[in-house]
DNA sequence: ACCTTAATAT
DNA sequence: TATATTAAGG
């Protein structure tokens, strides 16, 4: 209630108006603190015991931003009950004491900081930090009213910060932002002594949450963009960060950082993006808040305007999002455009997807023509079908090549398409073989499947062919069970179908092998051909 | 207008 | 290394 919209479009300098609530017993020293406080603009608002500071913020939820609470020998657990009470708020604890145990007490019961007194100037002046801090990355579990209109506040202010400086010189703007942005490590270290503010981020989920870094690095980020490029056209791209991943990854591989990024390419797309919410593609759920692993972090707050474009960190699932969209679409309707579409992932850009696809594509492609060669020495010209009879399902001569993926299995989408029939090659190009199917990818799908997601073979089929499957069909369910197990449920329907559908394809192709595949048809897997092959032996 | 590819930049 | 960007060509 505190805050309130007018308010906040007025909050010109941030920090100052800052509500906090000091707690100490000591009038003296709360006295001194509040006067050092409201020097620097912030309203304090001091309560001798922990009783009436905690009625106060039950009475008026949002009336403080943040915390002062000293703790003493005489009274740590009225700091404590403090702390642990109002976990809404941002609490910096302050002390004499400086033992350990103490401190670590305090962090422990969630206190954004723990501070040494005397309290001076340098160690009072930021704790705004907090503020924003939470007002950042609480989002996910509980952002306090007063909150939110400061997280709008500050991200406009950036916004604001970053167009000046668009048009002003580039150093002046690096400095800025850059002091801006460091004041959040730096100033909070020296406060703490050695110990950059802890920050507690008690409510950090799986790991991923950006922390003190990761504001900064939307900042710079930004900053470095900005002044590293001359925005063509207007694109407004939407930043989300990447955190560093030293602070998260407690054990969690590098790789779920997600980034995305908004462009409104003039020219390009019709896809517009909005980015609100990038989700992670997990597909448990939903797209929208989902969750957890990934997630979105950020988001970008309304108002456009962040420029940069960040990579975008195609995470496994997002990966598997973008290839079961290229599955759906079959090989020559991947293009993409249609792959965005599918994916339904706001802030991916058609480049960005057209990146991914043309990698996609090419981790295939030199690869796999050889080993057809050394499989296949004759290669196109002789038949050996007798052994291979599957070679010649490989309409494509340069490439097409299945068959080192055994998982595979399948389209799912197979028949649904409905471009089987006879096709048309949109694009004059000579399509390539289908890709491999998107499963192969996934080959990892219970471990968590990773960079290495890119198909590297699985394991050839180079004597029992199937080993990994039995003879028959398996390898949909397979598929299936991956993809399923992997969060994507969403084929299940096509899965019955696209069995029958492909076992006919593979009788035909069986029965005529002089046959090209049709065009737009993807061509069974390999593993499909195989598993029937050796049943009909 | 969009796609694909290759080369190159970050 | 992974992804983005660019350029050239369809």
């Amino acid at each position: 209630m505190v805050c309130t919209t007018d308010e906040l479009s007025a909050w010109k300098d941030f920090p100052k108006g800052l509500r906090v609530l000091l707690l100490d017993e000591d009038n003296s020293s709360a006295a001194e603190i509040k006067s050092k406080l409201e020097a620097m603009d912030y309203i304090v608002y001091t309560f001798c015991n922990e009783n009436e500071a905690l009625s106060a913020i039950s009475n008026e939820p949002g009336s403080f931003h943040v915390a002062l609470v000293e703790v003493s020998t005489s009274n740590s657990n009225g700091s404590f009950k403090f702390l642990e009470t109002a976990k809404d708020l941002p609490t910096i604890m302050t002390s004499n004491i400086h033992c350990l145990n103490t401190m670590m007490k305090c962090i422990a019961l969630g206190a954004v900081e723990f501070l040494r007194k005397p309290l001076f100037e340098d160690k009072l002046r930021n704790i705004w930090q907090h503020v924003v801090h939470k007002a950042f990355n609480a989002g996910r579990s509980v952002q306090s009213e007063s909150l939110k209109p400061i997280k709008d506040s500050i991200v406009s202010m950036l916004e604001l910060k970053m167009e000046i400086e668009e048009n002003e010189d580039e150093n002046m703007e690096k400095t800025e932002n850059a002091s801006l942005a460091q004041e959040s490590n730096e100033q909070e270290s020296p406060a703490s002594d050695e110990h950059p503010a802890p920050s507690t981020r008690q409510f950090k989920q799986v790991g991923q949450l950006p922390d003190d870094g990761d504001c900064q690095d939307h900042i710079n980020c930004s900053i470095e963009k900005v002044s590293g490029e001359q925005e063509r056209e207007s694109k407004s791209v939407e930043t989300t960060c990447a955190m560093s991943q030293e602070t998260l990854q407690a054990g969690h591989p590098p790789c779920f950082i997600e980034t995305v990024i908004e462009d409104t390419d003039d020219l390009t797309d019709g896809v517009k993006s909005e980015n609100n919410t990038h989700h992670n593609p997990q597909n448990k759920d939903s797209l929208n808040h989902s969750n957890d692993v990934v997630s979105d972090l950020h988001t970008s707050y309304g108002t456009r305007a962040n420029r940069k474009k960040m990579k975008v960190d195609w995470t496994p699932e997002l990966h598997k999002k973008f290839v079961q969209a290229v599955d759906k679409l079959g090989v020559d309707q991947a293009i993409p455009s249609r792959v965005l579409e599918l994916m339904k992932v706001e802030s991916l850009t058609r480049h960005n997807v057209a990146s991914h696809l043309q990698k996609y594509r090419m981790r295939r492609r030199p690869i796999l023509p050889k080993e057809d060669d050394r499989r296949w020495p004759h290669h196109r010209d002789q038949v050996h079908r007798s052994y291979y009879p599957y070679k010649p399902i490989m309409a494509y001569p340069p490439y097409h090549s299945n068959h080192d993926l055994p998982t595979s299995p399948v389209y799912p989408m197979w028949g649904a398409a409905g471009s089987h029939t006879a096709g048309v090659h949109m694009w004059g190009t000579p399509s390539y073989p289908p890709w491999p199917p998107a499963e192969i990818w996934h080959r990892k799908p219970y471990s968590g499947m990773h960079a290495d997601a890119w198909g590297c073979p699985v394991m050839p089929p180079l004597h029992g062919p199937f080993s990994s499957f039995p003879p028959n069909a398996s390898g949909f369910q397979c598929a299936s069970m991956i993809d399923s197990s992997c969060g994507m449920p969403q084929n299940s329907f096509d899965l019955q179908p696209a069995e029958e559908v492909i076992n006919t394809v593979v009788k035909e192709v069986i029965n005529k092998p002089w046959l090209p595949l049709p065009l737009g048809l993807k061509p069974p897997s390999t593993d499909s051909v195989l598993a029937e092959l050796s049943r009909l032996r």
